[in-house]
DNA sequence: AAAAACAAAACTGAATACAATATTTATTAG
DNA sequence: CTAATAAATATTGTATTCAGTTTTGTTTTT
């Protein structure tokens, strides 16, 4: 009994004590210490680079952070990393919690919940806009990004083609032309490619390359209404792709332990 | 010739150089030594302290914000202070230059014309959540915030019939039980305090009491489609009562100087 | 007298140092 | 050998220090 108790609480360390290794971090040192001036720019730099581990999913959510190691692999002071990391944390990519530092947010099912309601919302929003502003050059953007989408999915490369899935949104926003609500949605975004890397069933596909397509048709077409309903349609069945039970953890747990 | 051209810098540095006064920010040092441990909390005390100053306009857009000033007033190094300052930058409240340290944000015509427009999308997602949940006591809390707005405003105390006006759309956001759509508004309406401290024509009213109480009429009715429809139209009936020509600063400075 | 150049002060940017807290490892009693 | 405890280590929180930049004030030059 007390053997499965050490276990359990082992796993739930192994879960949620990820650790950070260079790897994951596509090699972003290399500063040649060509900072001229005093000029930053590295906590950007950091920030980039851990929000796009997250993105493709190489940084699993509950990966631990620590500042230390961010300050080796930049060359700069734990002043910076900190910058960075708090940045990350106003945009719900990582957890600070004081005193235990930063870890890879792990959205709850029902944070799950409200995020996606938000961006249906937010996209509602964006969605007259972008077709009010959108010229021919502008679809034939979004379409190139589809078919961007289509070839990764084709190839293979998941994590690029969850990213060009996101993509296509940024751009719809960017079209749009309201700097706010882009970036709104561009926090939106990020937090549901980590949401898909948790909660995503095998085999499942997050965003269907046709409908993405088809949006793009019914913009074309400037029917407002019709858009606005489809990319709803779009976003709930990308939700509804999810396994969003809140005894996720528990089950998995108990099939780990091969009981049950 | 060189005298108006003296004065008119001298204006300009005026209006964009207010000086940070102690009596604008209520008094919110007098910490009494009693942090026993290391813990801050202090970072929350300076934002607070200057977002509730901006949004009851004690800071008026354009105003100088010294780290160096904050740290004798909370008595705490400036590490703490930056923090604060860094998130009211991301908020949007202040604006940080680099070499230029943070001013409050004086947000142009564009960008404004930006924030109602997210704001009306906002409100609009928010707006269903909030009927859905709608209990008898919840729109009691809806009457009553409608009532301090008018006795703010029947006293004549603008600032804080402004902050009570905002208050009201907060409280929305708190029924609709989304956090990630309230902490939008929250930076919305906090955005838009500014801006009509920065552009509403003096003597007109930004948010018509009877309006609040009409929508909470709606609400209660649970007419979600009205609803959305009477918001809307509330949000652009504020934004229209903005002076928001891209030429106000020519024009005010001409007129300053007993010009034209 | 106006403009330019220089000097001083104020302020921000970033690194380091020190203190507080958490986590891990080692130790010892049961 | 387990469980509890204590030391050691690692990590975060905050203050201080030094360096670089901007602003301000003064002097010098034309």
């Amino acid at each position: 009994m007390w053997l499965i108790c050490l276990l359990l609480r082992k796993m739930r360390k192994m879960r949620e004590m990820n650790v950070l290794s260079e790897s994951m971090l596509e090699a972003a040192s290399h500063t040649p210490v060509l900072t001229k001036r005093g000029l930053s720019d590295v906590d950007k730099k950091i920030y980039d680079s851990v929000f796009n581990a997250v993105m493709n999913q190489r940084l699993p959510p509950g990966t631990k952070l620590t500042e230390a190691h961010f300050c080796e692999l930049f060359n700069v002071s734990r002043t910076i990393v900190r910058k960075a990391l708090q940045r990350l944390a106003y945009d719900h990519i990582v957890v600070i919690k004081p005193n235990h530092g930063a870890t890879v947010a792990s959205p709850t099912p029902q944070e799950t919940r409200e995020i996606f309601t938000a961006r249906r919302g937010v996209e509602a929003a964006i969605m007259p806009l972008a077709i009010a502003r959108a010229s021919k050059a502008q679809i034939g953007v979004l379409r190139k990004l589809a078919k961007d989408e289509h070839a990764a999915f084709e190839s293979g490369d998941r994590a690029n083609w969850i990213s060009l899935g996101g993509a296509f949104h940024i751009a719809l926003a960017e079209l749009a032309g309201n700097s706010v609500l882009k970036r709104f949605l561009n926090e939106l975004v990020s937090r549901c490619s980590l949401i898909i890397a948790l909660y995503e069933l095998p085999g499942n596909v997050a965003c269907s390359h046709d409908e993405h397509d088809r949006l793009i048709d019914v913009i074309a077409s400037r029917n407002v209404e019709q858009a606005v309903k489809m990319m709803e349609q779009h976003l709930l069945a990308i939700e509804g792709k999810l396994n969003l039970n809140d005894e996720k953890e528990k089950i998995n747990l108990a099939e780990i332990l091969g009981l049950a």
